[in-house]
DNA sequence: CTCAAATACTTCACTACCTGAAACAACCAT
DNA sequence: ATGGTTGTTTCAGGTAGTGAAGTATTTGAG
Protein backbone atom coordinates (compact mmCIF):
# COMPACT_ATOMS: atom_id res chain seq x y z
CA UNK A 1 0.00 0.00 0.00
CA UNK A 2 2.77 2.50 0.75
CA UNK A 3 4.93 2.55 -2.87
CA UNK A 4 5.15 6.15 -3.68
CA UNK A 5 4.01 6.82 -7.21
CA UNK A 6 6.39 8.72 -9.28
CA UNK A 7 9.34 7.99 -7.10
CA UNK A 8 12.24 10.84 -6.64
CA UNK A 9 15.15 10.42 -9.31
CA UNK A 10 17.12 10.34 -6.18
CA UNK A 11 15.55 7.15 -5.19
CA UNK A 12 15.51 5.78 -8.45
CA UNK A 13 19.04 6.14 -8.61
CA UNK A 14 20.17 4.14 -5.29
CA UNK A 15 17.91 1.90 -6.67
CA UNK A 16 19.90 1.40 -9.89
CA UNK A 17 22.82 2.01 -7.80
CA UNK A 18 21.83 -0.99 -5.38
CA UNK A 19 20.96 -2.94 -8.31
CA UNK A 20 24.68 -2.59 -9.93
CA UNK A 21 25.71 -3.85 -6.63
CA UNK A 22 23.96 -6.76 -6.59
CA UNK A 23 24.94 -7.40 -10.05
CA UNK A 24 28.74 -7.09 -9.16
CA UNK A 25 28.73 -8.93 -6.21
CA UNK A 26 27.15 -11.77 -8.34
CA UNK A 27 29.79 -12.07 -10.95
CA UNK A 28 32.10 -11.67 -8.36
CA UNK A 29 30.77 -14.88 -6.42
CA UNK A 30 30.61 -16.45 -9.53
CA UNK A 31 33.99 -16.44 -10.61
CA UNK A 32 35.88 -17.23 -7.72
CA UNK A 33 33.48 -20.01 -7.21
CA UNK A 34 34.66 -21.36 -11.03
CA UNK A 35 37.67 -20.07 -9.75
CA UNK A 36 37.82 -23.28 -7.28
CA UNK A 37 35.91 -25.47 -9.99
CA UNK A 38 32.36 -24.68 -7.75
CA UNK A 39 29.33 -23.50 -9.24
CA UNK A 40 28.05 -20.24 -7.24
CA UNK A 41 25.32 -23.07 -5.51
CA UNK A 42 28.00 -25.94 -4.44
CA UNK A 43 30.27 -22.77 -2.81
CA UNK A 44 26.97 -21.19 -0.85
CA UNK A 45 27.03 -24.70 0.59
CA UNK A 46 30.34 -25.48 1.50
CA UNK A 47 30.79 -22.09 3.26
CA UNK A 48 27.83 -22.89 5.28
CA UNK A 49 29.02 -26.10 6.42
CA UNK A 50 32.62 -24.85 6.60
CA UNK A 51 30.93 -23.38 10.25
CA UNK A 52 29.18 -26.18 11.01
CA UNK A 53 27.25 -29.50 10.03
CA UNK A 54 24.22 -29.86 9.53
CA UNK A 55 21.15 -32.13 8.42
CA UNK A 56 20.28 -32.03 4.79
CA UNK A 57 16.96 -30.69 5.90
CA UNK A 58 18.71 -27.51 7.71
CA UNK A 59 20.72 -26.85 4.58
CA UNK A 60 17.68 -27.08 2.45
CA UNK A 61 16.62 -24.31 4.22
CA UNK A 62 19.45 -21.97 4.67
CA UNK A 63 19.67 -22.05 0.72
CA UNK A 64 15.76 -21.84 0.39
CA UNK A 65 15.56 -24.89 -1.89
CA UNK A 66 13.60 -28.13 -1.50
CA UNK A 67 15.70 -31.01 -0.05
CA UNK A 68 15.38 -32.84 -2.93
CA UNK A 69 17.79 -30.55 -4.48
CA UNK A 70 20.25 -30.62 -1.93
CA UNK A 71 20.67 -34.28 -2.48
CA UNK A 72 22.32 -33.62 -5.63
CA UNK A 73 24.38 -30.40 -4.50
CA UNK A 74 25.99 -32.45 -1.73
CA UNK A 75 26.12 -35.32 -3.90
CA UNK A 76 28.54 -33.84 -6.63
CA UNK A 77 30.80 -31.98 -3.29
CA UNK A 78 30.75 -35.61 -1.69
CA UNK A 79 32.44 -37.05 -4.71
CA UNK A 80 35.10 -34.61 -5.05
CA UNK A 81 35.72 -35.19 -1.49
CA UNK A 82 35.13 -31.53 -0.29
CA UNK A 83 31.92 -32.89 1.81
CA UNK A 84 30.69 -35.85 3.98
CA UNK A 85 27.87 -37.83 4.49
CA UNK A 86 27.35 -38.86 8.77
CA UNK A 87 24.91 -40.69 10.42
CA UNK A 88 23.10 -38.17 13.29
CA UNK A 89 23.46 -40.48 16.49
CA UNK A 90 20.41 -39.01 18.02
CA UNK A 91 18.05 -39.59 15.25
CA UNK A 92 18.72 -42.19 12.68
CA UNK A 93 16.54 -39.97 10.12
CA UNK A 94 18.88 -37.47 9.15
CA UNK A 95 22.28 -37.65 7.47
CA UNK A 96 24.61 -34.84 8.42
CA UNK A 97 26.78 -33.08 5.79
CA UNK A 98 29.99 -32.36 7.25
CA UNK A 99 33.02 -30.26 5.35
CA UNK A 100 35.96 -32.45 5.04
CA UNK A 101 39.26 -30.74 5.69
CA UNK A 102 39.99 -30.60 1.89
CA UNK A 103 36.11 -29.21 1.93
CA UNK A 104 37.33 -26.66 4.68
CA UNK A 105 40.52 -25.26 3.26
CA UNK A 106 38.77 -24.95 -0.28
CA UNK A 107 36.08 -22.29 1.29
CA UNK A 108 38.56 -20.64 3.47
CA UNK A 109 40.75 -19.79 0.04
CA UNK A 110 37.16 -19.37 -1.41
CA UNK A 111 36.08 -16.19 1.44
CA UNK A 112 39.98 -15.10 0.85
CA UNK A 113 39.77 -14.38 -2.90
CA UNK A 114 35.91 -12.72 -2.52
CA UNK A 115 37.40 -9.17 -2.24
CA UNK A 116 34.68 -7.43 -3.21
CA UNK A 117 33.12 -5.22 -0.62
CA UNK A 118 36.48 -5.10 1.02
CA UNK A 119 38.36 -3.42 -1.68
CA UNK A 120 35.74 -1.00 -2.83
CA UNK A 121 34.87 -0.12 0.63
CA UNK A 122 38.62 1.27 1.56
CA UNK A 123 37.81 3.67 -0.61
CA UNK A 124 35.06 5.33 2.07
CA UNK A 125 36.41 6.69 4.98
CA UNK A 126 35.71 5.70 8.96
CA UNK A 127 32.33 7.79 8.93
CA UNK A 128 31.25 6.72 5.83
CA UNK A 129 31.33 3.12 6.52
CA UNK A 130 29.48 3.97 9.39
CA UNK A 131 26.48 6.05 7.62
CA UNK A 132 26.85 3.15 5.13
CA UNK A 133 26.49 0.61 7.57
CA UNK A 134 23.28 2.61 9.63
CA UNK A 135 21.77 3.26 6.22
CA UNK A 136 22.19 -0.68 5.16
CA UNK A 137 20.70 -1.77 8.92
CA UNK A 138 17.51 0.44 8.14
CA UNK A 139 16.95 -0.94 4.71
CA UNK A 140 16.85 -4.09 6.21
CA UNK A 141 15.39 -3.59 9.39
CA UNK A 142 11.55 -3.59 8.08
CA UNK A 143 11.18 -7.34 6.92
CA UNK B 1 47.15 -6.52 -3.75
CA UNK B 2 45.23 -4.37 -1.01
CA UNK B 3 43.14 -6.49 1.28
CA UNK B 4 44.46 -5.58 4.39
CA UNK B 5 44.64 -8.51 6.96
CA UNK B 6 42.24 -8.63 9.80
CA UNK B 7 39.89 -6.03 7.64
CA UNK B 8 38.46 -4.53 11.31
CA UNK B 9 34.89 -5.51 12.37
CA UNK B 10 33.04 -2.73 10.56
CA UNK B 11 34.16 -3.04 7.46
CA UNK B 12 33.13 -7.29 8.01
CA UNK B 13 29.58 -5.91 9.18
CA UNK B 14 28.98 -3.65 6.31
CA UNK B 15 30.33 -6.52 4.03
CA UNK B 16 27.53 -9.40 5.47
CA UNK B 17 25.09 -6.14 5.17
CA UNK B 18 25.60 -5.96 1.73
CA UNK B 19 25.61 -9.69 1.41
CA UNK B 20 21.97 -9.95 3.01
CA UNK B 21 20.66 -6.95 0.88
CA UNK B 22 21.95 -8.79 -2.19
CA UNK B 23 20.09 -12.21 -0.98
CA UNK B 24 16.91 -9.97 -0.18
CA UNK B 25 17.13 -8.03 -3.74
CA UNK B 26 17.36 -11.85 -5.35
CA UNK B 27 14.26 -13.06 -3.39
CA UNK B 28 12.02 -10.45 -4.71
CA UNK B 29 12.97 -10.38 -7.77
CA UNK B 30 12.93 -14.06 -8.36
CA UNK B 31 9.18 -13.84 -6.32
CA UNK B 32 8.36 -10.68 -8.29
CA UNK B 33 9.00 -12.97 -11.41
CA UNK B 34 7.42 -16.55 -10.11
CA UNK B 35 4.31 -13.59 -9.17
CA UNK B 36 4.26 -13.86 -13.36
CA UNK B 37 5.07 -17.01 -14.76
CA UNK B 38 8.41 -16.00 -15.30
CA UNK B 39 11.85 -17.47 -14.36
CA UNK B 40 14.44 -15.15 -12.93
CA UNK B 41 16.59 -14.89 -16.76
CA UNK B 42 13.22 -14.26 -18.32
CA UNK B 43 12.16 -11.49 -16.22
CA UNK B 44 15.83 -10.03 -16.91
CA UNK B 45 15.74 -10.38 -20.44
CA UNK B 46 11.93 -9.01 -20.77
CA UNK B 47 12.88 -6.31 -18.66
CA UNK B 48 15.96 -5.63 -21.49
CA UNK B 49 13.47 -5.66 -23.86
CA UNK B 50 10.85 -3.26 -22.71
CA UNK B 51 13.38 -0.91 -23.25
CA UNK B 52 14.25 -1.49 -26.97
CA UNK B 53 14.60 -4.31 -29.18
CA UNK B 54 18.55 -6.15 -29.32
CA UNK B 55 20.11 -8.88 -31.67
CA UNK B 56 20.65 -11.64 -29.81
CA UNK B 57 24.23 -11.45 -29.35
CA UNK B 58 23.73 -7.78 -27.64
CA UNK B 59 21.38 -9.55 -25.30
CA UNK B 60 23.98 -12.06 -24.51
CA UNK B 61 26.16 -9.39 -23.72
CA UNK B 62 24.02 -7.95 -21.16
CA UNK B 63 23.13 -10.93 -20.20
CA UNK B 64 26.50 -11.89 -19.65
CA UNK B 65 26.43 -15.59 -21.21
CA UNK B 66 26.86 -17.25 -23.93
CA UNK B 67 24.30 -16.51 -27.09
CA UNK B 68 23.30 -19.88 -27.42
CA UNK B 69 21.52 -19.52 -24.08
CA UNK B 70 19.75 -16.62 -25.31
CA UNK B 71 18.05 -19.10 -28.13
CA UNK B 72 16.41 -20.97 -25.69
CA UNK B 73 15.40 -17.87 -23.27
CA UNK B 74 13.98 -16.18 -25.96
CA UNK B 75 11.76 -19.43 -27.35
CA UNK B 76 10.41 -19.71 -24.49
CA UNK B 77 9.39 -15.98 -24.33
CA UNK B 78 8.41 -16.14 -27.99
CA UNK B 79 6.22 -19.08 -27.35
CA UNK B 80 4.18 -17.33 -24.70
CA UNK B 81 3.37 -14.40 -26.92
CA UNK B 82 5.97 -11.90 -24.93
CA UNK B 83 8.95 -11.35 -27.38
CA UNK B 84 9.07 -12.03 -31.28
CA UNK B 85 11.79 -12.29 -33.40
CA UNK B 86 12.03 -9.85 -36.42
CA UNK B 87 14.91 -9.75 -39.14
CA UNK B 88 17.61 -6.85 -39.45
CA UNK B 89 16.58 -5.05 -41.99
CA UNK B 90 20.59 -3.97 -41.97
CA UNK B 91 22.04 -7.34 -41.55
CA UNK B 92 20.15 -10.37 -42.24
CA UNK B 93 22.28 -12.20 -40.01
CA UNK B 94 21.05 -11.11 -37.16
CA UNK B 95 17.58 -11.24 -35.69
CA UNK B 96 16.30 -8.92 -33.29
CA UNK B 97 14.26 -9.54 -30.00
CA UNK B 98 11.53 -7.11 -29.82
CA UNK B 99 8.77 -7.25 -27.00
CA UNK B 100 5.01 -7.88 -27.85
CA UNK B 101 2.41 -5.69 -26.32
CA UNK B 102 1.52 -7.94 -24.26
CA UNK B 103 5.39 -8.45 -23.26
CA UNK B 104 5.73 -4.45 -22.88
CA UNK B 105 2.43 -4.74 -20.30
CA UNK B 106 4.41 -7.85 -18.56
CA UNK B 107 7.61 -6.05 -17.66
CA UNK B 108 6.07 -2.36 -16.77
CA UNK B 109 3.77 -4.77 -14.38
CA UNK B 110 6.83 -6.67 -13.33
CA UNK B 111 8.70 -3.22 -12.72
CA UNK B 112 5.81 -2.35 -10.74
CA UNK B 113 5.80 -5.25 -8.06
CA UNK B 114 9.74 -4.85 -7.99
CA UNK B 115 9.30 -2.60 -4.44
CA UNK B 116 12.61 -3.88 -2.80
CA UNK B 117 14.59 -0.99 -2.34
CA UNK B 118 11.68 1.53 -2.89
CA UNK B 119 10.07 0.46 0.30
CA UNK B 120 13.07 0.49 2.51
CA UNK B 121 14.22 3.18 0.99
CA UNK B 122 11.28 5.23 2.46
CA UNK B 123 12.61 4.79 5.95
CA UNK B 124 15.87 7.23 4.70
CA UNK B 125 16.35 10.99 5.53
CA UNK B 126 16.82 12.89 1.93
CA UNK B 127 20.46 13.42 3.14
CA UNK B 128 20.83 9.57 4.38
CA UNK B 129 19.65 9.12 1.03
CA UNK B 130 22.36 10.71 -0.58
CA UNK B 131 25.13 9.60 1.61
CA UNK B 132 24.29 6.38 0.52
CA UNK B 133 24.47 7.24 -2.94
CA UNK B 134 27.25 8.77 -2.96
CA UNK B 135 28.88 6.04 -1.18
CA UNK B 136 27.56 2.93 -3.97
CA UNK B 137 28.99 5.15 -6.77
CA UNK B 138 32.52 5.01 -5.39
CA UNK B 139 32.28 1.82 -3.88
CA UNK B 140 31.19 0.78 -7.95
CA UNK B 141 33.89 3.33 -9.60
CA UNK B 142 36.60 1.27 -8.71
CA UNK B 143 36.35 -1.35 -11.36
C1' DC C 1 2.56 -50.91 23.97
C1' DT C 2 0.89 -50.31 19.28
C1' DC C 3 0.23 -48.33 15.20
C1' DA C 4 -0.88 -44.36 12.50
C1' DA C 5 0.88 -39.83 11.40
C1' DA C 6 4.75 -37.03 10.86
C1' DT C 7 9.61 -36.36 9.62
C1' DA C 8 14.19 -36.99 7.01
C1' DC C 9 16.13 -38.31 3.15
C1' DT C 10 16.39 -40.24 -1.61
C1' DT C 11 14.87 -41.31 -6.26
C1' DC C 12 12.55 -40.15 -10.37
C1' DA C 13 10.61 -37.41 -14.06
C1' DC C 14 10.55 -33.06 -15.78
C1' DT C 15 11.89 -28.23 -16.90
C1' DA C 16 15.16 -24.41 -17.13
C1' DC C 17 19.70 -22.71 -17.52
C1' DC C 18 24.22 -22.71 -19.13
C1' DT C 19 28.45 -23.94 -21.80
C1' DG C 20 31.27 -25.27 -25.73
C1' DA C 21 31.53 -27.22 -30.30
C1' DA C 22 29.82 -27.65 -34.79
C1' DA C 23 26.95 -26.09 -38.61
C1' DC C 24 25.07 -22.63 -41.54
C1' DA C 25 24.09 -18.21 -43.61
C1' DA C 26 25.50 -13.68 -44.54
C1' DC C 27 28.84 -10.09 -44.45
C1' DC C 28 33.22 -7.91 -45.75
C1' DA C 29 37.96 -7.14 -47.21
C1' DT C 30 41.18 -8.10 -50.24
C1' DA D 1 35.58 -14.29 -56.24
C1' DT D 2 36.78 -16.09 -52.03
C1' DG D 3 38.42 -16.71 -47.49
C1' DG D 4 37.89 -15.16 -42.93
C1' DT D 5 34.73 -13.22 -39.70
C1' DT D 6 30.24 -12.64 -37.48
C1' DG D 7 25.33 -13.86 -35.88
C1' DT D 8 22.39 -17.40 -34.91
C1' DT D 9 20.95 -22.01 -34.11
C1' DT D 10 21.37 -26.93 -32.91
C1' DC D 11 23.25 -30.45 -30.19
C1' DA D 12 25.38 -32.95 -26.38
C1' DG D 13 26.30 -32.73 -21.63
C1' DG D 14 26.04 -31.07 -17.08
C1' DT D 15 23.98 -28.36 -12.95
C1' DA D 16 19.97 -26.48 -10.57
C1' DG D 17 15.47 -26.61 -9.25
C1' DT D 18 10.53 -28.54 -8.31
C1' DG D 19 7.11 -31.89 -6.92
C1' DA D 20 5.52 -36.57 -6.26
C1' DA D 21 6.37 -41.07 -4.64
C1' DG D 22 8.95 -44.30 -1.78
C1' DT D 23 11.65 -45.98 2.39
C1' DA D 24 13.16 -45.62 7.04
C1' DT D 25 12.71 -43.79 11.45
C1' DT D 26 10.61 -41.25 15.13
C1' DT D 27 6.75 -39.67 17.74
C1' DG D 28 2.49 -39.34 19.79
C1' DA D 29 -2.40 -40.80 20.79
C1' DG D 30 -5.03 -44.14 22.57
Amino acid sequence: MPTPRTPDPLTLEVVDLIGSVVARYHEEYESAAAGHALTGAQARLLSLLSLEPLPMRRLAQRLKCEPSNVTGIVDRLEARGLVERRPDPADRRVKLAVATEEGRRVARSLQDSLRFAREPLAGLSEPERIALRDALRRMLAES
